[in-house]
DNA sequence: GTAGTCACG
DNA sequence: ACGTACGTGACTACA
């Protein structure tokens, strides 16, 4: 098999990842996604192609042959975007330290040594690809010659491919022809000249027909249009110039050094360093050898593993500032404590020092120490609970820093905030069980707890600063500090519910299920599966010739909104949606919740406070935020979810409060009127808008301003607003216009918010909370509209959120301080549902209410709906 | 592992 | 022209 070579035009690339990617920057406040973005493309094409010869291009910044025949020719790129240009050297630096050769030359572009090495491969029989976002280099494809364009959407890359007859199928034209095409279309991007008025159909078509510029220009008087020929006979000049400076040069002279360009070898710990540096993390999966910093505990580890040193230690360490890491595997390993720079310890638990016995001592440490930890809700059942003043948790301060991370881990919180490199938990246990790498290899995991603890005790007063800095460190040492064990209390609390009555919802649903499916596959003639989007789509709309065009990258869509429309024609598709419905409450609900209910019969889901953008908390495993509730049939799901003996449920929710807090934050003064008003808020809204007394209000009116203020609060947009509504852009837009004209305060207010988002890099909650909006120095349209709305959006989510966390610390401190068995089992945004023991009902709803209102003081009063019930169902 | 779908606020 | 409402998590199919 002969062997492979792959080019890349680098800038080119750089250009499409820069666009493609969403905006990343690393600490150091160094965009990185055009670089990330080329790494992607580059391995995926490793791995597709794997090739045996590997070089990326670069354009060099000095004048080719072809400024000299145009003076006006400003270069094949666009202009590069402020963000993107320090990139390009740190690019190149990887690409160096991956031992890729890197071709340039004054005088060329890239294009023109792709050209060059390409062909120049080709005549010594290499398969060859060449990677460019420029479908310039699409003239070059032979039937060895590949072309490959890779497109970058949301994260996710595919490659188009072109060989000779993939340009003749999808361009009617050979490669040749192709550069000759280019010339009669001219290209003003590219700032090629080229004859004005023929456009791609008509070049295409005279292309077709005569073969070749010259053709065309030896029978131009036969052309029918009259404005095109004109303007071919004038321009002709222009057209042979225009070939010239689209012609790739195949015969310049540079060469390939093979031997530098095996593919090969790419990662070596400098790549490794750099792509560390640059914050790369799934990139560092790839490399094989993990070179590392030096320890910096080396020579300060003190193993106790026995009773009287740890004994020792322990007493000894009483009113000092700790560090304090827990290794774990099920149960208690061993603990790890830092209190200087000096000296971290290791207590294992291990003979005498039991688990009881150490976990005890630690919760005594805790209650006479202040204590830095990571992910401290894992760890308060060792911990003294009393309060949350002696703790911090580096976990939660990297997450207020940087709401955006996927995921949070001691050794990004080391590199990002301490500039220490240290192993991962991932290099230290990969995926095997601690104890067992304990067993195997104890000072591996010795070093990993210890480092740990250190960085937890080091990384304390650098994330402090930074919170206060930001001016968040009340909203860490007020809120979520105290939420952190509210919410261990809450998950340890779990709620109660009924497996019979849930089994029994699951087998009636089976039932309809059952039918539903036969019904189905005997309207389609066929048995496929349903739930196979694909399948269900070749059904519906090949099969059945059911009109609805695609939607999907992948297929037709059958998302519920498209099959709503069809549903009245179609008795098959209503049955569909019915089969989706009754699934999706057996799936995710009956058969999912029962698979959660532990030996206690609760669940007990995690409340999670490091995930969402905006300060929400949210729920997992399973999930008991989005429990069923719109639709009758799914919301008797609610009615398994049930008080202990002795106990009621009882649900609080705020009303309307983003609503509320938009009148707040913006102080327009028609909307604070309108809730002093203590009426129907969309009513209101409706009367105000449309101009009719709130008497005379209809209930379409109504429905359209209670969508339009949900509008306001996603961050407003004509046609997300019209999506809704089902309604023209037009219309959505004279609703917004009239909105904004009924309160301009709250119109003055989102501006403000992209402006603040904009100008700072992030927008904030009135409690301080951050939220970074890098999407808006995009210079992609859709990320930087995306970018607005989140500006407007998260301000206003993200103060509910913090009010309602507020809320929940109040009434769990008021349930403890008042010696109530009373206990706050959920939260649901703006709702809190409270097991209540039935004699303190009217106590805890007194709390409640009064804790719930006062969480904050708005320009509007916080309203509470309050219910009470045997089941989840009924409180509601 | 990603895409499509759908449940909630 | 571009192509979406904001914030989540779970389940199924399928590469």
């Amino acid at each position: 098999m002969s062997e492979k070579l792959v080019l890349i035009d680098g800038h080119s690339i750089l250009h499409r990842a820069f666009y493609g990617v969403p905006d990343l920057s690393n600490a150091r406040g160094l965009h990185t996604n055009a670089i990330y973005g080329f790494l992607n493309i580059l391995f995926k094409i490793l791995e597709e192609e794997k090739p045996d010869y590997l070089a990326v291009a670069f354009d060099v910044h000095a004048p080719t042959f072809r400024h000299e025949l145009y003076a006006e020719y400003k270069g094949t790129r666009k202009p590069m975007p402020e963000e993107l240009r320090p990139q390009v050297p740190v690019m190149k630096e990887l690409l160096r330290a991956m031992r890729i050769p890197i071709m340039e030359r004054a005088g060329l572009e890239a294009d023109d040594i792709l050209g060059t090495l390409a062909r120049k491969a080709e005549s010594r029989g290499l398969e060859v690809s060449l990677v460019s976002g420029d479908r310039d280099l699409l003239q070059i494809a032979t039937g060895h010659i590949k072309i490959r364009i890779p497109k970058t959407k949301m994260g996710k890359t595919e490659i188009e491919d072109y060989y000779e007859e993939d340009v003749l199928e999808k361009y009617q034209v050979t490669p040749t022809q192709f550069i000759e095409l280019k010339a009669l279309m001219g290209d003003a991007s590219d700032n090629i000249p080229g004859v004005p008025k023929v456009g791609e159909k008509t070049a295409t078509a005279l292309m077709t027909q005569y073969g070749s510029l010259e053709g065309i220009y030896a029978h131009v008087e036969e052309i029918k249009g009259k404005s095109v020929r004109e303007s071919l006979i004038q321009n002709r000049d222009l057209a042979d110039l225009s070939k010239t400076l689209a012609t790739i040069k195949t015969d310049c002279d540079i060469e390939l050094d093979y031997t530098q360009a095996r593919a090969e070898g790419f990662f070596t710990p400098e790549a490794y360093a750099l792509c560390k540096e640059l914050e790369f993390k799934n990139m560092l999966g790839r490399f094989e050898s993990v070179p590392e910093q030096e320890d910096p505990l080396e020579g300060k580890i003190s193993l106790l593993d026995n009773l009287a040193e740890a004994d020792i230690y322990l007493r000894g360490c009483k009113g000092k500032e700790l560090g304090l890491y827990l290794l774990r595997d099920g149960k208690l390993l061993a603990a790890a404590l830092c209190g200087e720079e000096g000296r971290t310890v290791l207590i294992p638990v291990q003979g005498l020092i039991t688990q009881d016995y150490l976990e005890e001592r630690l919760t005594e440490v805790s209650r006479q120490n202040h204590i830095s930890i990571f992910d401290i809700k894992k760890e308060y059942g060792a911990l003294c609970r009393e309060d949350t003043d002696r703790y911090f948790d580096i976990l939660i301060a990297a997450y207020l820093l940087n709401p955006l991370k996927s995921d949070y881990d001691i050794e990004t919180i080391a590199m990002e905030h301490l500039g220490l490199s240290v192993p991962g938990y991932a290099e230290v246990f990969g995926k095997e069980r601690p104890s067992d790498i304990y067993e195997k290899n104890p000072d591996v995991c010795i070093a990993y707890a210890c480092r740990s603890a250190y960085v937890a005790w080091k990384a304390e007063k650098v994330l402090r600063q930074k919170l206060a800095d930001a001016g968040m460190a009340q909203l860490m040492t007020q809120i979520e500090m105290p939420l952190s064990l509210v919410l261990y209390d809450m998950e340890k609390e779990g709620v109660l519910v009924r497996p019979s009555e849930l089994k029994a919802y699951g087998d009636a649903l089976s039932g309809r299920i059952a039918q539903l499916e036969e019904a189905i596959h005997s309207a389609a003639g066929t048995d496929f599966n349903i739930n196979s989007p694909k399948q269900l789509g070749e059904v519906l709309f090949e099969r059945m010739h059911i009109p609805g065009g695609k939607k999907t990258k992948t297929g037709y869509s059958t998302a519920a909104d498209v099959l709503e429309k069809l549903a009245p024609d179609y008795p098959i598709v209503a049955d569909i949606l019915e089969y989706r419905t009754y699934v999706k409450l057996k799936s995710t609900y009956a058969d999912g919740l029962a698979a959660y209910i532990g030996a206690d019969e609760r669940i007990h889901s995690n409340f999670n406070q490091t995930i969402t953008a905006t300060g929400r908390i949210s729920s997992t495993e399973p999930n008991l935020q989005n429990i069923p509730m719109r639709m009758e049939l799914g919301r008797r799901i609610r009615k398994v979810f049930v008080p202990k003996p002795g106990c009621v449920l009882m649900d609080a929710d705020y009303s309307q409060i983003e609503l509320r807090v938009l009148a707040h934050m913006s102080g327009d003064e028609q909307l604070i009127e309108a809730y002093h008003m203590d009426e129907d808020i969309h009513r209101i809204t409706a009367a105000k808008v449309f101009h009719t007394p709130f008497e005379e209000v209809t209930d379409l009116q109504r429905r359209n301003a209670k969508a339009v203020n949900f509008g306001i609060v996603y961050g407003i947009s004509s046609f997300g607003l019209s999506q809704d509504l089902s309604i023209t852009k037009k219309e959505a837009a004279d609703y917004i216009e009239q909105y904004f004209a009924t309160y301009p305060g709250v119109k003055a207010f989102l501006d403000r918010a992209v402006e603040q988002a904009r100008k700072d890099g992030y927008v904030t909650t009135m409690f301080g909370r951050r939220r970074p909006v890098p999407e808006l120095s995009s210079g992609n349209f859709m990320q930087r509209s995306f970018g607005e709305r989140v500006a407007m959006n998260s301000p206003i989510q993200g103060t509910a959120a913090d009010i309602i966390k507020i809320a929940m610390i109040r009434v769990w401190k008021a349930l403890r301080d008042n010696g109530l068995k009373s206990r706050l089992i959920l939260q649901v945004h703006d709702e809190l549902l409270i097991e209540t023991v039935i004699e303190e009902k009217e106590q805890v709803q007194r709390l409640l209410e009064e804790n719930m209102k006062d969480a904050a003081h708005l320009a509007v009063t916080l309203e509470v709906d309050l219910h009470t019930g045997e089941n989840w169902y009924e409180a509601k």
